[in-house]
RNA sequence: GCGCCCGUAGCUCAGUUGGAUAGAGCAUCAGCCUUCUAAGCUGGUGGUCGCAGGUUCGAUUCCUGCCGGGCGCACCA
């Protein structure tokens, strides 16, 4: 049931009719055709729809609406128990109106599978390595980075749902350049000499300098200091990062695991008897053009040192690479990167391609930047006066729910405007509440029916045929599409359409909440009182047929809104961002 | 100059891999608390999908060329 009941059920009665028609001869059907299912932009053409009868149009050398016909005919009586009517509309559409009962199946479905509801086995349990965050540990995070763990993590938690073996992974940038640069950064602040032209400033160094003070004098080496600097910055962006809600699975050591270990000699040694490998000038170069690259890179520069390619190539090996070979063997490799690398894309696709991969082993998320404002007013940072507002000062200001949740307002591609004074209202212009309210709503409910006895009922003992209003479609159509959107975002790697869809269903569950009573009233005559004071100017009808209340209707509601709050609340565990019960 | 991303309502952005009469939030205007939570609901206004071609039954979506914006083009990371 991965695409969920609904849809899996429509799946199966339209390949009936398929192979129906195809046994009487009245389709060719050479190909199988994919079968895709669509929601109809209009609610009165139907409950799905598929354009199958188009796309079939020129194998068959036939007009669509013929086609249409044909399926629609073989789809209906057959199957009367699925569906209620199949449409034909030009010019070849196939839509299709499920029986009412069927839906209803969404919600014994959600309460059996609970917090699993929504889980499919589209990954197969492919091993998937997802790196992210990975700033340098030369300061602390910032807004940038906090919204590559919010995707990340996301991303995450979204693939492990369907059917993905994931592993999170921080790369520590711990060699080379900036390590040294930090180290004397550092050094300079405790001599109380000038920092160097491209140091690091800020407090944070000051702050960092008086932590390692013990170490002044003590005869260290730039190396030994600097890794001791990095030891403690990224205690600190591992402290961020669980205020942030976020662990990853393992923190892998530039240094440790790829110059120490002696991966980066490897990998220069297996492209170089792969002939991938030329000196010029002086310099090392890998030939990435080879595999689409603009051009060739360095690897290794002329004054002997490596350059950051040469440690992600062994990097990007030794995830890929079988553990026969001494690698980790995964399957899938997904980074996230900030949108400035871009640049990097072609060069890294080589050296996956350079070790026998197909270049697609490898996908990166690209990240744009945070523009921060408050009330409305842009924020400048300055990296270089070490001006930068931290992702810790952010966390604090407006809460880590509601920080990740905006983080996943947009797709990661485009770029962000963070308004702090928005972020920490809590009013409806903040989607986070908005979403956590419809949570809260459908908890304090519950609440309120166990003080009053109301019997909580579970799906068996409902009677659903009173749930007979448009209203309680709109409310569980999303439910039953729920998982099939999660496999749409997690295939195109886009966890925003989650936060779309979340802030779609909240919406209905508001609108529903207003317009419906749940439970009976406490006072006699309270519910009419209620139905009098209501203008309803959506329906125009003020002699709206009053609703009758019964405790069957009670029973069915509830067993709706809890299939609701199922699945916000799993959907919120997704983005990583918690669920309450009380606002 | 070359490459990548983007251009959709006044603003910020979605748009289910090419489908039907293009959507949401904010803003704005007009309403709704004697309620199971107003952190909410209802209605109105608002569009040449940057422009011009092309591909086909059909284009916001794919291709080409312009216009406009962002980013990248290091023996930096």
């Amino acid at each position: 049931m991965s695409a969920g009941v609904v849809r899996e059920t429509v799946l199966s009665t339209l390949r009936e009719a398929l192979n129906d028609a195809k046994a009487k001869r009245e389709l060719n059907l050479t190909i199988d055709p994919p079968l895709i299912l669509d929601v109809p932009k209009k609610e009165s053409w139907g409950d799905l729809a598929t354009t199958l009868a188009m796309n079939l149009s020129s194998s068959e050398r036939r007009a669509p609406m013929e086609i249409a016909q044909i399926i629609a005919k073989c789809l209906l009586p057959a199957h009367g128990d699925v569906l209620e009517r199949a449409d034909v509309a030009p010019p070849g559409f196939i839509n299709l109106t499920v029986k009412r009962n069927l839906w209803f199946r969404v919600l014994t479905e959600i309460e059996a599978h609970g917090s699993e509801y929504g889980s499919s086995s589209l990954g197969n349990g492919q091993r998937v390595l997802l790196e992210f965050v990975s700033a340098n540990p030369t300061g602390p995070l910032h807004m940038g980075h906090g919204r590559g763990a919010a995707v990340g993590g996301a991303l995450a938690n979204l693939l492990r749902r369907v059917g993905y073996e994931v592993d999170t992974e921080f790369y520590i940038n711990d060699a080379g350049r900036q390590v040294r640069l930090m180290a004397a950064s550092v050094t300079a602040v405790q001599n109380q000499t000038p920092v160097p032209e491209d140091g690091y400033r800020g407090v944070y160094i000051v702050d960092l300098a008086n932590r390692l003070r013990k170490t002044q004098n003590a005869g260290l080496n730039v190396g030994q200091i600097g890794k001791l600097a990095c030891e403690e910055m990224l205690k600190n962006i591992n402290i961020d990062l669980q205020a942030f809600g976020l662990t990853f699975d393992r923190w892998f050591s530039e240094q440790k695991e790829l110059f120490d270990s002696g991966k980066v000699e490897q990998a220069l040694k297996t492209l170089k008897d792969k002939g991938l490998l030329e000196e010029r000038d002086g310099a090392l170069w890998f030939k990435s053009s080879v595999f689409g690259d603009d051009k060739d890179r360095v690897v290794k520069k002329q004054d002997d040192e490596f350059t950051y390619l040469a440690s992600d190539i062994a990097y990007h090996r030794d995830k890929l690479e079988r553990r026969d070979k001494r690698g980790r063997g995964y399957d899938l490799l997904i980074n996230i990167w900030g949108a400035d690398h871009h640049g990097y894309i072609p060069r890294m696709e080589a050296a996956v391609q350079a070790f026998g991969y197909p270049k697609d082993r490898l996908h990166v998320v690209l990240v744009q930047i945070v523009n921060l404002l408050r009330g409305g007013q842009r924020i400048t940072m300055s990296k270089r006066a070490g001006e930068m507002v931290t992702l810790k000062e952010v966390i604090e200001e407006v809460g880590a729910d509601a920080a990740k949740f905006i983080f996943l307002t947009r797709r990661a591609d485009s770029q962000l405007d963070f308004d702090l004074e928005l972020a920490r209202r809590q009013s409806a212009e903040n989607p986070v509440y908005y979403v956590q309210y419809a949570h809260a709503r459908v908890a304090s409910l519950f609440r309120v029916a166990a003080e009053r006895g109301v019997p909580i009922p579970s799906t068996a003992e409902v009677d659903w045929s009173v749930l007979d209003s448009p209203d309680d479609l709109s409310l569980i159509k999303p439910l039953a599409d729920y998982p099939s959107m999660l496999e749409a975002s997690a295939k195109a790697l886009e966890p925003h359409r989650l936060t779309y869809y979340l802030q779609d269903l909240a919406g209905r569950l508001h609108t529903y909440y207003y317009k419906h009573r749940i439970l009976p009233p406490v006072l006699e005559g309270e519910l009419e009182r209620h139905d009098t004071l209501k203008p309803l100017a959506a329906e125009g009808d003020q002699d709206r047929k009053r609703e009758v209340l019964t405790p069957a209707l009670t029973a069915a509601r509830l067993c709706l809104f809890r299939g609701v709050q199922t699945v916000i609340r799993n959907g919120l565990e997704i983005l990583g961002v918690s669920a309450p019960e009380r606002m």
